[in-house]
DNA sequence: CTGAAAGCGCTAACAG
DNA sequence: CTGTTAGCGCTTTCAG
């Protein structure tokens, strides 16, 4: 496939062109791509026919439709996307909806925002950011219910599952306007796609590296999370025990310390199960947010550091994987999220296929090496 | 910046909007970008005259291109580079120049073009493959010597370096065609880019997980290799040493064995490796191509398995991992260095700065759970 | 040095 | 059901 206009071309000496066999239509020259007119012409019809079954509209006779078709497969018509929005008008006004923290993390998913804001300004996207209260299901059902076709086409939710959310996403849907569930949540119908990683192969690869940097040692480890509510922490943790418990049976992993976010709380927690549990060999902090469990830990494990694994690259955990302080991070590239989310709402909108293999959101794995 | 149709737009009841304050030119509506016309009744000048301020074409008095100026200024203009190539009725044909050889990191690479070519087409860029043999840089620089900018806007070269490669990609920019080096090579000029990975580092994350994997296990380390000539074998080597010598001087980094793509000297020198060599603990494959070597390995050493870590992801390299033949992978993704390589590329082509963040090429590091 | 007008490939009224 | 016509935002002759 890859071998048209030079594989031949560069065969034959490079100068020579006789190309123009049919300049029929089209004034000919090298590799120019059939239009709409050359499509009329071969099929007999108006530029409007042609039209109306490019993009199904109805009105169109049975027959007239496979005319236009044929025309299509014989001259190997490819649309020209760009030309077709510009005479639309068409932009696209694309929402995320994230949660309202000073999340590190977060931050940065928006500073990528910004970014693809410029790539895709070209092409008349816009995306822009709203706040939500994660933990206020009828909040975010609201702010999602108050969205229109005429200012939003459509959205990225980042928001944990809940049947108030589900509901007004179909609301949406059922208004014209796309849905991506974004990072956390899940897909609600098959209008709706999935941005983001598989959080159960997130948590299992975290414990295939825990199990093997621990290879020789026996002890307990910890677990880390804001609350084990989230259903994205809960699987990270479930992909974690299964390998850990499988494969490396001298490692116990001890249940999980919530920290509600609370400074304080975080503190206290660690410490005391650092005072009661003996061999703490490794510690896994599962939630994106990872600065204060670090912190803390790095202070009560002064001596005899245990092996440390947590989520997201930040500005934070990535001078604490410099100095060696964390051993690997688990991370999903927030820039390849937004884009991704972008692209998928535009080609839902246009009605086109997405190419799965540029939207599936790798796992990564950093060291202090690869950052 | 994230924050304009909505963010305000939200506060106020969602369905009231008075935009149309200045109705005077472009038909007004919600978030119109101005447009030449625009521009050319807001500075009093013809489109003609906007065209050619806007591509700073000559011709114009410097008192016209000022009032041009200030008027995009004032009202924020941002060009709409779809129009401005469809207009110029412009396409982009790039080149990949790539080794002429059996490997399944190269055939993933072209089945990158091939999909890359899908997204593109819808933006007038199509790339092609051509094979060159690459130990003979004469026939390489040959390649490029033929080519024209008639046939060509743009090549990303896949090529160890040489003198006459260095002298042919300067005489393709003095022609007008851009280039870039792709994962091999190096680059030549300011007006060459490089797509791929830094093999140092890729080489010392190796070392990295190889010493981890390792941690309590003395032994040597048995480093294989296409060839040590090219040079990311040899800066990947570098890297590995570098971290083994200095964080694990219980493991000994043994002289690189030379494969030269040959599968029966592959099994000769591994095997005469395995019987002079007491305790190989781990094995380094450092070329793309890992197949031959890992299948001589695992069979060489049926038990006491020693850690494996190879590069590039394959069909074969995946299954191994899966098998847990291999430990880990070291990889970059086929599918974003080449849409990496055409992006710059066309933005090159058309004078434009790219946007640095999403073309760095990650060094992936791959084991079983985040393939 | 500057402007008027035609046109890129496609869409969208409005007539038939 | 189908065709005509006037654009979308920008570029490009060709005259002035």
């Amino acid at each position: 496939m890859a071998s048209s206009f030079l594989g031949t071309c560069l065969k034959s000496v490079a100068f020579d062109r006789n190309f123009n066999e049919k300049k029929q239509m089209n004034t000919a020259g090298p590799q120019m791509r059939p239009t709409t007119k050359d499509l009329a012409i071969e099929a007999g019809v108006s530029l409007a026919t042609v039209d109306r079954v490019l993009n199904d509209r109805p009105g169109v006779r049975q027959d007239t439709i496979a005319k236009v078709n044929q025309a299509i497969q014989k001259l190997g018509f490819i649309r020209n996307v760009v030309a077709a929005n510009l005479a639309r008008g068409k932009s696209y006004r694309f929402l995320f909806l994230l949660p309202r923290t000073g999340d590190a993390f977060l931050a940065g998913l928006i500073a990528r925002i910004d970014e693809a804001n410029q790539i895709f300004a070209a092409e008349m996207v816009h995306a822009d950011v709203m706040h939500i209260h994660e933990s206020d299901p009828h909040q975010i059902a609201h702010a999602l219910g108050s969205l229109d076709l005429d200012q939003v086409d459509g959205v990225a939710i980042m928001a944990p599952e809940s049947p108030q959310v589900r509901d007004a996403k179909a609301r949406l849907i059922e208004k014209g306007i796309d849905t991506v569930s974004f990072i956390a949540g899940q897909i609600t119908s098959d209008h709706d796609d999935f941005v983001g990683i598989d959080n159960h192969a997130a948590g299992a690869t975290a414990g295939r590296l825990m199990g093997r940097f621990l290879e020789r040692s026996a002890g307990t480890i910890l677990i880390i999370a804001e609350t084990m509510l989230a259903r994205d922490s809960l699987e990270r943790r479930l992909g974690f025990d299964e390998i850990i418990n499988i494969d490396y049976p001298h490692l116990t992993v001890l249940p999980s310390l919530e920290t509600y976010g609370d400074a304080e709380r975080t503190a206290r927690i660690i410490r005391n199960s650092f005072s009661s549990q003996h061999s703490i060999a490794g510690v896994y902090i599962v939630s994106s947010e990872a600065r204060v469990p670090l912190e803390v830990v790095t202070e009560v494990f002064a001596k005899d550091k245990p092996v440390i694994i947590a989520h997201e690259r930040t500005p934070f955990t990535e001078a604490a994987l410099r100095s060696h302080q964390v051993d690997a991070l688990i991370t999903q590239d927030p820039g390849h999220l937004v884009r991704s989310a972008i692209r998928i709402l535009r080609a839902r909108r246009d009605r086109r296929e997405i190419l799965a293999s540029q939207e599936k959101i790798r796992i990564e794995v950093l060291i202090t090496e690869n950052l």
